[in-house]
DNA sequence: CAGCATTATATGCAACTGCATATAACTGGC
DNA sequence: GCCAGTTATATGCAGTTGCATATAATGCTG
């Protein structure tokens, strides 16, 4: 059950991580540079942006965004710091609490979609036309489908539902 | 000069950064639950191997992996502690130094080669044919081409060459 | 409705990261 | 040969992460 992988599965495995690697800090840096927090910052921002009454469950935001609960549990430390969302008891379920993004974070949402849109495009856009985008997605997909074994991660096992990041207002 | 990104281009870099998280989590999970520790370790011990004498000055073995100068020079401590390299002085340059991998270094590379392809096989390999797993190469490298502007990050500008990591002894 | 497993969130601690800067050696110009 | 600038590597510090575990409320189950 241990076979090896074939030359071109290999080939595709570094560069998924190399690429990625180099295409996520070249965006990162535009962002710093342009003055903005990191890119989880905006994910938070625009899934509460997005929800009803700009407002969410931890456990719910937790589900769209890549970080481990307790990463997201800190994150919303920093977001609460800098004002950009607030912490409310939640009415229905004691133990737990809702976030609520502050017109301060719509703002900021907003604004650093202009960077990274920007960047976005300098990055990926400019480099592949639309069909490739369109095919490098389908591919991409592809690996997204969960195998036998629990093995977990970050973010583990859930439909291939909900596009989670990017998108404008 | 900031034209806002296609649909497919946001589309496709939302599935680079979302799947290479998940499939790299993955990895990196099975790696541990084996008792190895993290790529990067693996990626510089192959390197090593590689090299000529198994050794190289970290200005070379940092152009071959994704870690800035300074997260190399941990490394490398982390390497010494473990005794998987030796940091060597450098002859014919005074300020550098040579790292050069032990038995037990070029051991643990094999080892871990086990594990690593057993994980690339399972999360990667086992999801895609090698005729897509072909196309996906080729698509991601699209991506790498460096762009206009010196927007730097972890690694930035060099020519496409290097397979850098995986691939057994 | 008591007890026990489960869910939601937070946190102490050690490891790791990024940033800026230190140290030391090399290089070229004059 | 000396100074200014550059290259190679290391490190102090603050911020962030991962891991394990704490706290607390829920929900079964009998």
């Amino acid at each position: 059950m241990k076979r090896k992988p074939s030359a071109e599965a290999t080939a595709a495995w570094i560069r998924l991580v190399r690429i990625q690697s180099r295409v996520l800090g070249a965006v990162e840096q535009d962002l710093k540079k342009a003055g903005f927090p990191p890119l989880s910052w905006y994910d938070a921002l625009l899934e509460l942006s997005r929800a009803e009454m700009g407002a969410l469950r931890p456990v719910e935001l937790e589900k769209q965004m890549l970080l481990p609960q307790y990463g997201l549990s800190r994150l919303i430390d920093r977001l609460v710091a800098n004002g950009l969302v607030l912490r409310k008891v939640c009415e229905v379920d004691k133990r737990g609490l809702v976030v609520e993004i502050t017109e301060k974070g719509r703002e900021l949402q907003r604004k650093m979609w202009t960077a990274y849109s920007a960047a976005i495009e300098r990055h990926v856009g400019s480099k592949i036309c639309d069909t490739d985008a369109a095919k490098l997605s389908a591919l991409l997909d592809r690996l997204g489908a969960s195998c036998d074994e629990a093995s977990s991660g970050p973010a583990s096992s859930d439909a291939a539902s909900s596009p989670a990041s990017a998108k404008p207002a």
